[in-house]
DNA sequence: TCATAAATTTTACGCGCGTAAAATTTAGAT
DNA sequence: ATCTAAATTTTACGCGCGTAAAATTTATGA
C-alpha cells in the first residue's frame, strides 16, 4: 500500500529484498534469474510500480537496445508500411526502434546518421535516399554500426543489403502486359531519386529484347520525391505529343502511374484493359493507395514480410556476433491484376 | 593531426584548455559562454571530432531535451505530414524529437506512452486514436509530462489542445456544394475511429438546417483504420440500393472519400461536376493524394503550417515554464476546389 | 548426509556528465 | 590604475546503473 514510488533499483531492492545486481540481471535477462527469484521481482514490481532509467542503463551497457529505422520519405506509404512491419519485428525482439525519416533531403539524412551515432545503437537498419546520399558518410557510419541496408543498395556498405527483385518484379509485369496486349512503353523519371529505377528500366529493356519486341523509354524530367506530380506533368507532356509508340505504359513505380493516370484523366484518355479504354497503365511497389484509384492499378507488389523479415534476422544476428560476408537478399513479388491493365 | 578520438569532456577539457564545466555549460547553450571561449572550443571540436554522451547527459540533466510526437496512423499521408512539420519545429527549436505511430492499436498507444515516460521527455505532441484510447492512461500521463493534443482531443487533458476547426470544415464545403448544385447528403462511418467525426456530422447537420435543407446522414459499417475500403464497401452497398437522396455527397474525411469515388468507378456512376457526371464527391482533410484522385476531390484542406506552430509554441512555452490555463485552438481551412464537386 | 555446481549476494568501482559553491580571472568602465 | 560585475575555473559531489570478483547461499544429485 506504500505508494511512495520507488526512485532506483537500490530502493527497489531493499524493499524487495532481493540485491541490485540482480534486479539488474533480472532487467537485462528475465530468464536469467532462479524463477523464484523472478516471482519475488515480479511481485514487488506490482506493488511498486518501478521501471530503471534507461538513461543510466544505456550509458553503462556495453551494447544499447536501440534499434535505428531510417527511411527516405515516410510520408510515402510504401516506406511507412515497412517501417511499420520493421518496428513491430524489432519490438517482438526485445530491441527499442526509433523511426526517422530524411524527408528526401541527403542534409537531413547525414543528421540522422549523427544522431544514430550519439544513440549507440545495437543496430540500424537503413533505407538510404539513393542517389542523393552521401555516400561517404553513410560509409563511415556503416563502420562503427551494424546497419542493414534496405529498399536500395549503395554500394556493398553495412553487412547486408535486403530489398526487392527489381529485375523480376519488371520483367513480371512486362511478361503479364505482353500476353495479354500490346508490348508497353516505359516511363521513368530522367534523374531518379532512387537507384532501384534504373534496373528496373534495364529489366524492362532485357526482357522486351527477349520477347522480340522494341522498347521504348519514355523519360521525364522533375526533381525529388513528388513522383505523382512529376508523372502528372510529363503525362500531360508526352500524352499532348504522342510520344507513347505503345498504348499499354508500365511506369517504373506506382506514384508515377498514379500521376500519370490523373493526366490521362485531365486529358480525357480513358485507362483501362476493357472495351473502349485506349490506354493501359501499370506500376510497380503495391502502393496501398494503388487499390483505390480509378481504375484501380495493376502493379507488382512488394513481399513486405519477406523483406522485413530478412532484414531484421540479419541485423538481430550481426548484433549477436554472427559474422558473415556482406550479401544481397532479393524477394520476389506478386503480381496483382486489377483493371489499369 | 593527433586523431586519437576524444572519449569524453575531461580530455576534451585538457586539450583545449578550457575547464569541464565550462563545456558543459557550452554545450548546453553555446551563447551561455564568452565569445572567445567559444571560439576556442569551437577550434577544438574540428581538429578532435567529439560529441557529448547523450546518456549521461539525460541522465543528469533535470529535464531532457526529447520531444515524443504521437500520431494514430502513420500509414495516413495526413498525419505523416503534420508528424514531419511538427518533427521540423522541434529540431529548429533545438529538441530533440522522436516520432511513434500507434498504428490504430490501442495497446500500442499505450506502450509509447509508457515508453515516453521512461524517457522523461521535456515535452509530447500526442495525436491520440480517439475513442479506443485508454482515456485513463492518457490523463495519468498528461499529469507526468506537458503533453499538447493536437487533431482530436480528449476530454480537457494536458496543457491545451490544438487542431482544426471542424465545425468551419464542413459548414464551408457544405455551403459550397448547396451552392453549386443539390444540397449534399452526409457520407461516414457509423462507429468512426475519430471523435472529429462526430463534429463534422453535427455541424453538417446545422448547416443543413440553417439554410433550410433537409439533412440526411448514411453511416457505414466498419472498423478500424482501413478508411478507403471502408467507404468502398460502404458506397457500393448505398448505391446499389439507391439511399442516397442526393446526388451530391460529402463524405467525412477524403480517405472516405476516395473508398466512395472507387465505389462509383466499379459501378459506373460518374463522378464529377461536368456534363455527363451523375454524382458529386467531397471530401475533407485536403489528403495529399486528392489531388491526383480521377476526378480529383474537392476538399477543405487543414493549415498544417498554423496547426503545428500552434501546438509547437504552445509546447514550448510550457516547457520554459508558461502556467497558462487549458485552451483549445482550431485553425480554419481552405477550400480546394477541384473537379469531383 | 555430503559434494558440487549454479545462483545469488556482497563489495567495490566506474561510466560521463550535471550542478552547486567558492575561488579566481577577465572584461569593460570609471 | 582601480573597481565591479560577469565569466570562468576549481573543487567536489551525485545521478542510476553495469559489471567484475569474491564470498555466500541454494538447489540437485549421489
Amino acid at each position: 500500500m506504500s505508494e511512495s514510488k520507488i526512485r532506483n533499483m537500490e530502493e527497489l531492492a531493499s524493499v524487495s529484498g532481493i540485491s541490485r545486481p540482480t534486479l539488474s540481471k533480472y532487467f537485462n535477462a528475465p530468464d536469467s534469474v532462479r524463477a523464484s527469484t523472478r516471482k519475488k521481482i515480479e511481485a514487488a514490481l506490482e506493488t511498486y510500480d518501478y521501471r530503471p532509467n534507461i538513461y543510466a542503463m544505456n550509458q553503462n551497457r556495453r551494447l544499447t537496445k536501440n534499434i535505428g529505422i531510417v527511411v527516405p520519405f515516410l510520408a510515402d506509404p510504401f516506406f511507412a508500411e515497412i517501417a511499420r512491419t520493421l518496428e513491430q519485428r524489432c519490438i517482438d525482439a526485445g530491441f527499442r526502434p526509433t523511426l526517422f525519416s530524411s524527408h528526401g533531403l541527403p542534409e537531413l539524412e547525414t543528421d540522422i546518421l549523427d544522431t544514430l551515432l550519439s544513440m549507440r545503437p545495437a543496430g540500424v537498419l537503413l533505407a538510404p535516399l539513393g542517389r542523393a546520399s552521401d555516400k561517404e558518410a553513410i560509409e563511415r557510419f556503416c563502420e562503427d554500426v551494424p546497419t542493414v541496408l534496405f529498399d536500395s543498395n549503395v554500394e556493398q556498405f553495412g553487412i547486408a543489403f535486403v530489398g526487392s527483385d527489381n529485375f523480376q518484379f519488371t520483367k513480371l509485369m512486362t511478361d503479364y502486359l505482353c500476353r495479354t496486349g500490346e508490348p508497353p512503353s516505359f516511363f521513368e523519371m530522367r534523374t531518379p531519386a532512387n537507384p532501384n529505377a534504373h534496373r528496373r528500366r534495364q529489366s524492362y529493356l532485357d526482357a522486351m529484347q527477349k520477347f522480340g519486341h522494341t522498347p521504348q523509354v519514355i523519360s521525364v524530367e522533375g526533381e525529388g520525391w513528388q513522383f505523382e506530380e512529376i508523372g502528372r506533368l510529363g503525362g500531360h507532356e508526352a500524352l499532348s505529343s504522342g510520344a507513347f509508340n505503345s498504348n499499354s505504359i508500365l511506369c517504373s513505380n506506382d506514384r508515377l502511374a498514379i500521376g500519370l493516370m490523373t493526366a490521362c484523366y485531365e486529358k480525357g484518355v480513358q485507362v483501362g484493359r476493357t472495351e473502349g479504354c485506349s490506354i493501359r497503365v501499370a506500376g510497380i511497389d503495391g502502393h496501398p493507395f494503388g487499390r483505390y484509384t480509378c481504375p484501380p492499378l495493376t502493379t507488382v507488389s512488394h513481399d513486405y514480410d519477406a523483406v522485413s523479415k530478412t532484414a531484421t534476422d540479419t541485423l538481430f544476428s550481426a548484433i549477436n556476433g554472427d559474422v558473415s560476408p556482406w550479401k544481397s537478399t532479393r524477394s520476389e513479388g506478386k503480381l496483382i491484376m486489377r483493371d489499369s491493365a
